[in-house]
DNA sequence: ACAAAATATGAACAGCGTTCAAGATATTTG
DNA sequence: CAAATATCTTGAACGCTGTTCATATTTTGT
């Protein structure tokens, strides 16, 4: 007998609803809520359920990581060559990382999510997973190759890399407030300092 | 009756172990390992022990981050203007970018517990724990002042904690190989070319 | 040496992710 | 349509975590 639909359905729907709680549950009390039987008690289900739709705990947690990166992804949209941007490269660089900046701010924990999590899981995080980040690294590329077009690709994506892992750092530190406290407009200032210091520092070719 | 003698020795010595095989786990197995029942194994005492020498495991915790906090001092000593350091103000920054970027590699998991924990944490860091921090970007702030002998105090700590925090980034997410994998080269290639630029491309005044 | 006070202990508690025998449900067969 | 069969769902239970507290032990004052 092949798995018929009645129960395809009830699972793709109970998948759906357990996203939808994790989202809320990490949006409103970060990670560490994030328990298989918060998710199931929100949605009403047994905490087995949970693994009849997901591998483990960490499989329903990447499933919301998805999901928070698409909306950072519709959120620099607007600074991503080849759409509207009209944006010379460097104001383009400096428009994401300000983006970014502001992402953190606004989505807090589900921000912080995405790299807690990474560091404290076990397995491997799935390649579809890491390629939905890489995706966003090469919106980096775009505007680097624009900047800088006789650099090699593979120069392009170590440059991206090292550029939003520097932002990344700022935002980061700064946002739990690591050496002291740094609120969101001096985050930003520092952000963007940060970029067009760097591009403007590169060594030519 | 105030506390004799016997026990604050045996407490204070039990203190030393704890800290030290806590030390050990953290280097060997890394930070999820570091389990109170593991410590207390690992010295042969009760669990209930721990707590009567530190408040709670991220006590101990805090004791192990401090000591590692003190051999990255040591280890970045050389790049500290005021002693034997006679390199430049510049190459005294990429110097300490990159003994950092050494240190992370050579201690791992003790350096990734440093960061990993106070995202973990419920409550506050303690503020003696913070300032071993701070004095730490002081040592950023010493070769800053050289450079940039006009530059107000407050805006120097400010880039400070941004350099540290930007090479931080890049050597986060580097050796946890987020998008790819950086080899120790090339990261430390990457946080010299991050500070070097960086300061570079700073506006003048 | 003895009583009193302070301290160390580890079983027990609440929480976590995860599993699996057993009950509930859907599907196929007669 | 009913019986038989295959599949799925459930929640109690397991092993783990940090933490507590009645109890046993040790140290201290007389």
């Amino acid at each position: 007998m092949v798995t018929g639909n009645k129960t395809a359905e009830r699972r793709h729907k109970l998948r759906l609803e357990l996203i939808d709680a994790g989202e809320a549950i990490l949006s409103g009390q970060g990670l560490p809520a994030l328990t298989a039987r918060a998710v199931a008690t929100a949605v009403g289900c047994s905490v087995g359920a949970i693994y009849n739709v997901f591998e483990d705990i960490d499989g329903l947690i990447v499933a919301v990581n998805s999901r928070t990166l698409a909306k950072l992804d519709q959120k620099i949209s607007s600074f991503v060559p080849g759409g509207e941007c009209g944006l010379e490269p460097e104001d383009c660089l400096v428009g994401l990382a300000v983006a970014y900046c502001q992402f953190a701010v606004e989505h807090t924990h589900a921000w912080a999510a995405l790299f807690e999590h990474s560091e404290r899981i076990s397995r491997e995080i799935p390649d579809w997973h890491m390629d939905e980040h890489v995706h966003l690294i090469g919106h980096i590329v775009k505007s680097l190759r624009r900047l800088r077009p006789g650099m090699p690709d593979d120069d392009s994506w170590q440059l991206a890399g090292l550029l939003f892992s520097a932002v990344h750092g700022v935002v980061a530190l700064g946002l739990q407030g690591f050496f002291f406290a740094v609120p969101q407009r001096r985050l930003e200032a520092q952000v963007s300092l940060l970029v067009r210091a760097t591009l403007a520092g590169l060594p030519r070719d």
